[in-house]
DNA sequence: TCCTTTTTCGACCTTCGGTCGATTTTATGA
DNA sequence: TCATAAAATCGACCGAAGGTCGAAAAAGGA
């Protein structure tokens, strides 16, 4: 690994951090090279612009995540379940990685607009596997399936990514999911129990 | 009126031309001052900041689509043609959205994501309305109508918003507009002759 | 007319993303 | 080993943009 690499790569981490725990708008490139101990246009070599490294530090979010869950999709755990799973991947309530916290400040839009953007892109197509899975397996059945998909990560986003849903939300999700998928009532029910526990 | 409330109002119009048309990033105040023909100082004798300003254009524009939502609720039109008219009264920026809509989707994120939350917030419970309304009138048939309402909206808007989509995003939509109300199949096809029309 | 309130002005400030030519460090090959 | 090219680093400087402030002009009474 060449000198340069490993510089861009810890920029990139610096960056990554702050990004998250302050916010994209917050966060200066002033105070990413302070950190890093470097001068503007070392910064400036690595980077064609603060947006653009926005870009590739949202890749390696999104790198991550797709990878979570394409091993829930290739898992051998129900049909359903995989759904709720790949669902799950997309939002790290892990400790430290408490992404979701920051990342909906009203000042973050801009970031949390490119991930959403990003993740429909990677997650779609592995949610679509599972729903033809699904469907192979005759526990779904519907066509269109991509937009089907992309309606449930819009409305799933948008729900769930508040951190804020009653139970309300939870019910009409599910029976969302379930007519818009072709399952049989109850199919998803799990989903509320899931939730009930954390 | 004032001489004071005189020259806000014209600000605000000013404002809002130039952030429909141009987006609210790429609009500074300096361009508004400059339209106006008065100091910096004015400017923030009626502003607090130029997000506070945005803040009062988008309730002119909110206000102005909601009466037009009421004007449709209100109206003796057939109840599935209420929901498509109340959703189509939702279009910020009046009529020309040719380069506009696309373009301003794009960088303009701010602007659009607080427009939405106040649609969300004015347009939802018009929505809601219209859907008991149905409801008495037995074409529809469920529960939970704000949280039914809300998806509808939010679905509506990643969909319609962008401009573009295609048959089968209509075919979908219309499949899950009527599902998750509990309209009989076929109630809300006649969506897909007036996209066909424009 | 004198005093108060409202409105206006514009020079100046700070922050921030970004540029650029110079300089140092590292790799290369004769 | 030394000259030369390539990679990496530096930091002063720039321009745009949002925002501040004290003073002055205009408008409104009494």
């Amino acid at each position: 690994m060449k000198k340069g690499e490993r510089r861009k790569l810890e920029l990139l981490q610096i960056a990554y951090r702050k990004f998250v725990t302050a916010g994209y708008e917050n966060t200066s490139v002033e105070d990413i090279i302070e950190e890093a101990g470097i001068a503007k246009g070392t910064y400036y070599y690595y980077f064609e612009s603060k947006e653009q490294m926005l870009e590739e530090v949202i890749g390696m979010m999104i790198e991550q995540e797709a990878e979570a869950a394409r091993q829930i999709a290739g898992s051998l755990i129900p049909i359903p379940q995989k759904i709720v799973g790949v669902f799950a991947s997309m939002r790290p309530s892990g400790e430290e990685n408490s992404i979701q916290g920051a990342l909906h400040k009203a000042e973050n839009i801009l970031m949390h607009n490119k991930i959403r953007k990003r993740l429909m892109d990677t997650i779609g197509p592995i949610l679509s596997g599972v729903v033809e899975e699904g469907i192979a397996e005759g526990i779904f059945s519907c066509d269109n399936i991509p937009q089907r998909v992309r309606m449930l990560l819009t409305i799933g986003g948008d729900l769930f990514d508040e951190g804020q849903f009653t139970e309300a939300d939870v019910a009409v999700f599910i029976d969302m999911t379930e007519k818009l998928l072709g399952a049989k009532p109850g199919t998803m029910a799990f989903i509320r129990d899931l939730i009930g526990q954390g």
